[in-house]
DNA sequence: ACAGCTATTGCAAATAGTCGCAATAACAGA
DNA sequence: TCTGTTATTGCGACTATTTGCAATAGCTGT
């Protein structure tokens, strides 16, 4: 309650009100700090506190929060999660195509890129909140992989059993 | 068709076949080759041609393409786009959180980001096909911007008309 | 050209996510 | 504390995306 102080300064600052749905929702991401969650899990778990918040009011206020950069939106391999901004922790992902691991990776690694782009196309990155994908250590040995004119390819010869 | 040859081979490779729903999708996203397609618009072109592709079959036939790298799934401000992957023209997006245009830029800003990456993490980027997101340069200057912690906050004071 | 194997498809049913709208509840101001 | 304004919510309807399964059709080998 106390603790969300800040986050109620940021709604008034923006226009916007700070209901007991959206407390439901910032109690259950702060109480999962770190964790990547569903948008499924997000709602079950806020409605084990408020009982009847509706599925429309999830994605809406995941929407809003996302906006305000309270929250990250990640993009793994099994979909798209949510996890509260970790403070003093800034971190990016990196999703691996073939095992669809998520890795995490200091911001610091986008700092150059972040410099050109602003120099060069005047575009401000925000690099608290993205998903890059590639190939992890493991699947790069594990796998065979080939070469298609400049492509990677799927390593997976033959379906079924 | 014969045009399609080289993604014959690459689908036998993999054990994929190259159906007549598979080359419909081919052919509608190469004739709008540089366009950044919803799966409605693909499934309406691709039914123009092919009379009954079911929207099981797009959605399926665009998760196979964007494993085999033949199209760059897009997040934009408006949802999922697809595009054919632009040979000889590799180039990657960032979208405006405020205005919401997605911009392209040449995936060699990303060389640097991807040498760390491989050295530090021996983690393989794959720079075909990402979209990170901050605000344009229009925007920057249009929007008064203020600090939150270490976060950009949004523009908007008021809601409604 | 034919036969066998199995990847792929359409269909239907299940989920997930979105949207308009009238009722409700924050909140700024008195 | 009371009041007016309007952001927000729940609900129902709607659209989008996913999934299981039996039928179909590529493809490899003969
Ligand atoms: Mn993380
Ligand atoms: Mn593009
Ligand atoms: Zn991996
Ligand atoms: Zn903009």
């Amino acid at each position: 309650m106390v603790e969300f102080k800040d986050y109620l300064v940021l709604f008034r600052q923006n226009g916007y009100r700070l209901t007991s749905q959206r407390t439901a929702l910032l109690q259950t991401l702060t109480d999962h700090k770190g964790e990547h969650l569903s948008a499924r899990q997000i709602t079950e778990n806020v409605r084990s506190r408020d009982q009847n918040v509706d599925t429309a009011t999830v994605y809406r206020t995941l929407e809003l929060f996302t906006k305000l950069h309270i929250v990250n939106e990640i993009k793994g391999a099994t979909g798209i999660s949510y996890q509260i901004v970790p403070v003093g922790d800034k971190h990016n992902h990196i999703v691996c195509e073939e095992c669809g691991t998520t890795f995490d990776y200091s911001s610091q690694y986008l700092e150059g890129l972040r410099t050109m782009l602003v120099q060069d196309l005047r575009f401000e990155l925000h690099l608290e909140h993205s998903t890059l994908s590639g190939v992890c250590e493991q699947c790069q040995t594990n796998v065979s992989l080939e070469q298609y004119g400049n492509q990677r390819l799927l390593s997976r010869r033959t379906h079924g059993t």
